[in-house]
RNA sequence: GCCCGGAUGGUGGAAUGGUAGACACGAAGGACUUAAAAUCCUUUGGCUAUUGCAGCUGUGCGGGUUCAAGUCCCGCUCCGGGUACCA
């Protein structure tokens, strides 16, 4: 009998459905482990034999946790909502949730087919209201909350309400986007509308004006993360800047948390470092300068508080609210001309360009340490969106400062000993301060950290500043104007306010458009809905929410994905608690895994769930690049050369189809009916191939490299895919697919099942095995156990056909052997491990077997081999019987016969023992 | 610019400071076969010797620590990824 592996996967998977092998239930008398991958976005372009990569790795996990005893929790689902859908709907006129259902079939079907054991009744599209009602739900609850900043965590507006009522504005425990004025009295007497729009100042889930990225070309506003270079990530168009009154989440008043908290997690050290530079803590001081005949100071914010006496200038950033009040009347022209020019520069042109520019507002501010008169400049290289949008201007310590300054002729101060700052500015923190003392203030002879410190301390006296922390993370911008995205529960009340939907009412269903554009007048495509009014008759929001929504909660959802009443019901919550380990790429690293965490601290902070992070150990598989194949056209004429002949011809390389290159080698045939122009071909081959060049390229249909699983299973098996996936290399790594080792994968497979049958006839008995099988067995054991624990999948693989050559070697035929094989095997190759198990004479799935315990005194040897070397150099060996002592191992290694060779006849001065391994003698 | 990785044969890659190159691919040679495929066996870092055992050298470059360094430390070079007028 063959190993025919579509006999048997097709049998095995079938066998797993019909049994529900991987349906999982909360059992508490087990414990519990919850493997989860992150969900695909279900393109239109099917499944490449990339993306199954981290889903091969979970897999083998949750089996191998399965088999210890473990419950586990391994779901799958689909990120529905998204643009491509949308742009596709938009070019053809075909419903979104038409060919993104389409999409999840054909995905369903390719999953399928390599065997992963989904508790598949768990199954979450994000795009379907019993989804999304959830998604509606939490954001109710966002916004009827504020952030309270002495708690440290999410509180009930109302009780914000009660304190403004109490206390109007001053020293509100809350995280505001702005620092409003107003005292009880005032607070009691305003309007519902104003208080209103007051709130919406604090509310976690906020309408308001932000810069935001705006894409012209698709449309809508996107988020930091998904701009890239001043291109949209999707699709790559330009973005610009806007001022938009956008719906948002305070995402900004949790970064503390998620700074502080990512100690408590077990993510890759890199990816953590990504979430601290995006998150960005700095600590520094806000201070403030008095401007000359004005009744009012600017407010800047710095970490550099010691180079004070070296401010010769400041700066605003353009759409600083500071701008119109320090603009005088002579300068108002250049300025507003300035101000023009700024704007309609994109974020890329800026980019590219990064030429100094900027204007004088005619207006001088006050030195308030000096007291010298230093002019106010705007330029568009501060940023409104940190810190206060305002910065005083050091040239000598900051390149942007220097190189501004440069530009307009103003004053270099340095104002650190012995730095030269004539040719470029000294930004180092370090070194001893000088030029810096007044009556005042006194920093000469400080190191730059103790002037910094002394600083702070007496800004903070002399009431012009405080110590501050400032974060780089700003709130997540959450509108988008796109039809096929979840609605947000919110209609506008009779004042035009902004009011959320009754959990009763939701979940509020997308409506259906008869066009996915926005309106003739530049509304939302939402703005096409027929009546589309919340209960009370009052107009519903036109925005959608942005693709990250819906990817926020839904590893809690997988817990209870059936609960009418709850997201999660707080019993099962408590059971399966947060993610043990979470598989996935680190693209999502300042998206995706920000929000979620946002998410989860924010139903913590109201005891919806019980664990603070949601995603405990995460490991970050690496990408499948393509590996492009040429081949060489000799310029004007249809004749082709092969790879190590073209050097002596003028060629053109082109892309050829992977599928039909196998090693490099060209299969000509194919390559003729490949394309009509190729028909009629010729080649100039060497020792009688075709050979290809090739590149590692990413994988696209372009480049003519995907390589689909589908064609690979056909071919060679599930089991195979997964092994040859998993042998390939460490799974965090990235590197190109090739097809060149398959085969080597696939014999360890047939030679495996050669173990088991010998023509029709199954040949493994129910005899004892010898010392030799158990030993080779047990140090599988052990080194899969922990190539498992530590994702070295690939040593595992090689150790798996060691072990089968080994066994096939001594002929091992004893069933106490393969019983335990089979089920180390069974993570890796389920189908075939199935097969086999079976075979053995077991009733029931391997899935429920054992996982075998290393039992060490098999793998104990009789006698020990020891390098001996001289001066470190390993010279030759020797056996000692298990067990002997250092002392007499080091005299059995002198008075061996080759020893004296090399000890010259000079008296070791050293000697060092290494049980089980080495004796170096020093001589 | 800053942050984080990485560099080992023709290739993918192994190696808790302890005999570098496991395992696999490819290549070469051989067996079986009329032949091919499949399968099996041998060799395979480089250099010298291979009518002998063997010897030397070798993990991007230059130093250092150590009895012993691919591995640890310092200084570079190159490659990959992330990020950026963040004050």
């Amino acid at each position: 009998m063959e190993y025919n592996h579509k006999d048997i996967e097709k049998r095995w998977q079938q066998y797993w459905k019909e049994n529900n092998t991987y349906k999982t239930e909360v059992d508490k008398n087990r414990p519990k482990y919850y493997v989860l991958d992150m969900f695909p976005y279900p393109s239109g372009a099917g499944l490449h034999v990339g993306h199954p990569l981290g889903y091969i790795a979970s897999d083998i996990f949750s089996r191998y946790k399965r088999l210890q005893g473990f419950n586990v929790l391994h779901p799958m689902g689909y990120d529905a909502y998204g643009l491509p859908a949308e742009q596709y709907a938009i070019q053809t006129g075909q419903h979104p949730e038409v060919t993104t259902m389409q999409n999840i079939a054909r995905y369903r079907e390719q999953l399928d087919k390599i065997g992963f054991c989904y508790d598949w009744s768990r199954e979450i599209k994000t795009c379907e209201p019993s989804y999304y009602k959830w998604t509606q739900w939490a954001f109710t609850r966002m916004f009827k909350s504020y952030f309270n900043t002495k708690l440290n965590k999410a509180c009930p507006i109302s009780e914000l309400e009660e304190y403004f009522a109490a206390n109007g504005s001053k020293e509100v425990p809350a995280h505001g986007t702005e620092e409003l004025v107003f005292t009880a009295d005032e607070w009691n007497a305003y309007s519902q509308k104003e208080k209103n729009e007051i709130l919406m100042n604090y509310r976690i889930a906020y309408l308001g004006n932000t810069m935001v990225n705006w894409c012209p070309k698709l449309g809508t506003v996107l988020a930091n993360d998904e701009v890239s270079e001043g291109v949209s990530l999707r699709g790559g168009y330009p973005v610009e800047q806007k001022l938009m009154y956008q719906w948002c989440l305070r995402v900004s008043a949790y970064a503390g948390r998620l700074l502080n908290d990512l100690d408590t997690i077990e993510w890759s050290d890199s990816i953590k470092e990504t979430q601290r530079n995006w998150i960005g803590y700095s600590e520094g001081a806000e201070m403030l300068f008095p401007v000359e005949g004005k009744d009012f100071q600017l407010k800047i914010f710095t970490t550099r508080a010691d180079t004070i006496f070296g401010v010769t200038f400041m700066v605003l950033a353009p759409e600083s609210e500071y701008v119109n009040q320090l603009v005088t009347a002579e300068q108002k022209e250049t300025v507003e001309a300035y101000l023009d020019e700024v704007k309609h520069k994109t974020e890329r042109e800026r980019m590219i360009e990064k030429k100094v520019s900027g204007v004088f507002t005619g207006s001088y501010a006050i030195n308030p340490i000096t007291g010298k008169n230093i002019p106010v400049y705007i330029s568009d290289y501060v940023l409104a969106g940190y810190g206060t949008g305002a910065i005083m201007a050091v040239p000598a310590h900051d390149s942007r400062d220097y190189a501004f300054a440069k530009h307009f002729g103003l004053d270099i101060v340095p104002l650190i000993e012995g730095c030269d700052v004539s040719e470029e500015s000294f930004d180092a923190k370090e070194g001893i301060v000088t030029n810096s003392s007044n009556e005042r203030l006194q920093l000469n002879g400080l190191t730059v950290k103790e002037a910094i410190a002394k600083t702070k301390i007496y800004i903070k006296e002399a009431g012009i500043g405080k110590v501050k922390v400032n974060y780089r993370l700003r709130d997540a911008i959450f509108s988008r104007q796109r039809y096929w995205g979840e609605p947000f529960p919110v209609y506008y009340d009779e004042n035009n306010q902004p009011q959320v939907l009754n959990d009763d009412e939701l979940p509020l269903l997308l409506p259906e458009v008869d066009k996915f554009l926005p309106t003739e007048t530049g509304e939302p495509p939402l703005g096409r809905a027929n009546n589309w009014v919340a209960k009370n008759g009052r107009p519903l929001e036109l925005n959608t929410m942005p693709g990250f929504a819906g990817s926020s909660a839904y590893y809690l959802r997988y817990m209870d994905p059936k609960n009418e009443n709850a997201l999660v019901s707080l019993e099962t919550n408590e059971y399966w608690r947060s993610v043990d380990l979470y598989v996935g790429g680190t693209e999502h690293a300042t998206g995706h895994l920000i929000y979620s965490r946002f998410w989860n601290k924010f139903l913590y902070d109201y005891g919806f769930v019980c664990e603070p992070e949601p995603f405990k150990k995460l490991i970050n598989q690496g990408m499948i690049q393509g590996r492009s194949n040429f081949v060489y056209r000799i310029k004007d004429t249809n004749t082709f050369v092969s790879y190590n002949l073209k050097k002596d011809y003028d060629v053109t390389p082109i892309h050829v189809d992977v599928n039909i290159v196998s090693n490099d080698v060209l299969d000509i045939e194919k390559f003729k009916a490949w394309r009509p122009e190729f028909n009629n071909a010729e080649f100039i081959l060497e020792d009688g191939k075709y050979v290809c060049g090739y590149a590692v390229e990413k994988m696209s249909k372009s480049m003519f490299n995907v390589v689909n699983p589908d064609d690979i299973v056909e071919v060679y098996g599930a089991d195979t895919l997964r092994l040859y996936e998993m042998f390939l290399g460490p799974i965090e790594q990235s590197k190109p697919w090739d097809t060149n080792g398959i085969d080597g994968v696939n014999r360890f497979l047939k030679r495996l099942w050669g173990l088991f049958f010998k023509g029709e006839e199954m040949v493994i008995k129910e005899e004892k095995a010898s010392q030799e099988a158990l030993k080779s067995l047990h140090k599988l054991i052990k080194k899969v156990t922990f190539d498992i624990e530590h994702f070295s999948y690939n040593t595992s693989v090689s150790a798996f056909m060691i072990c089968v050559n080994e066994l096939n070697a001594m002929k091992c035929v004893s069933k106490e052997i393969y019983d335990d094989l089979v089920v180390l095997l069974a993570p890796f190759a389920p189908h075939i491990a199935e097969e086999l198990w079976h075979s053995l004479g077991h009733e029931t799935s391997v899935c429920d077997a054992k996982w075998p315990v290393c039992n060490e005194e098999y793998l104990v040897e009789a006698s020990v081999n020891y390098a001996i070397s001289f001066n470190g150099k390993a010279r030759f060996n020797i056996a000692v019987p298990n067990g002997t002592s250092k002392e007499e191992v080091e005299k059995m290694a002198l008075a061996h016969e080759s020893s004296a060779k090399w000890m010259e006849g000079k008296t070791p001065k050293k000697v060092i023992v290494v049980p089980n391994k080495i004796v170096n003698i020093v001589i």
